[in-house]
DNA sequence: TATTGTTATACTCTATAACTATA
DNA sequence: TATAGTTATAGAGTATAACAATA
């Protein structure tokens, strides 16, 4: 094995670039972009969350949460509906259109998921992700 | 546990960005990113690879990895060399200058990777490294 | 014809500063 | 004064097409 396949960091950005081949792939005939499904993810779990609250759950940065609220409110997938009692705040919902469209994304998504838990084998993904949490500081 | 963190590409890539923000700070002082890092590293473990067969043994386009040869050339911590065999192609090697900055930042780095094995835990490293290769087709 | 390296270019992602409206 | 959201902008990183020199 050459050396650098020992180190940490490019290990993982070998294997997450790897992933996100298939997964950029799977997403495709949706037109969604892998973080444009994890947001609809979030936003399917959790309706009327506001922006601040997913971006920060998913690690985007405000600042460019907005560009990418901006697409999916223009796609017609989610709206933003001014909360009552903070007027300040957009909270967040799946359009019926948007939710028809998580669900079909959803659907080849669990397919992607069941090629990854095929390349790494019995038990790889029980094993793999608490050491994935382990490593990302919160 | 939120279910997206269950999704095997969200929690690599939430593990990537956390451990490349360490990466990243740890190798500011010498004014390297980590795809310059991970040149230098290949280069000193085999001088004399052209810039094709580093490019892709790194995943890097041969395209996007003449502006990093660029870069570390001008930083004059590389040197391209015409092979004689194949006039085509250029053979890398380290300069002294290159060579000494490796040296030290390679310290700097086996701290980094320290920090990463204590967030992993007791054979941690040793399940986790075989686990992304597996993720990745190449 | 095929390959190595190159240029030009465009698109996505990410980061920072400054602003507005509300609290 | 602080916070939610926004705009503008700049820098990385990545992708494609077309080319020259050499094989």
């Amino acid at each position: 094995m050459q050396a650098i396949r020992g180190i940490i960091g490019y290990a993982l950005r070998r294997a997450q670039l790897s992933v996100f081949d298939d997964l950029i792939q799977t997403l495709e005939e949706f037109h969604l972009r892998p973080a444009n499904f994890s947001v609809l993810y979030v936003i399917n779990e959790n309706p009327g969350l506001n922006q601040s609250e997913i971006s920060s759950a998913l690690g985007i940065q405000k600042t460019n949460f907005v560009q990418v609220v901006d697409r999916l409110e223009k796609a017609e997938l989610i709206k933003r509906c001014r909360a009552k009692h903070d007027r300040r705040s957009h909270a967040l919902y799946l359009t019926d259109k948007g939710a028809e469209l998580f669900y079909k994304a959803r659907e080849q998504h669990k397919q992607h998921e069941k090629r990854m838990i095929e390349r790494l084998g019995p038990n790889g993904r029980e094993q793999l992700l608490p050491l994935l949490w382990r490593l990302t500081s919160e």
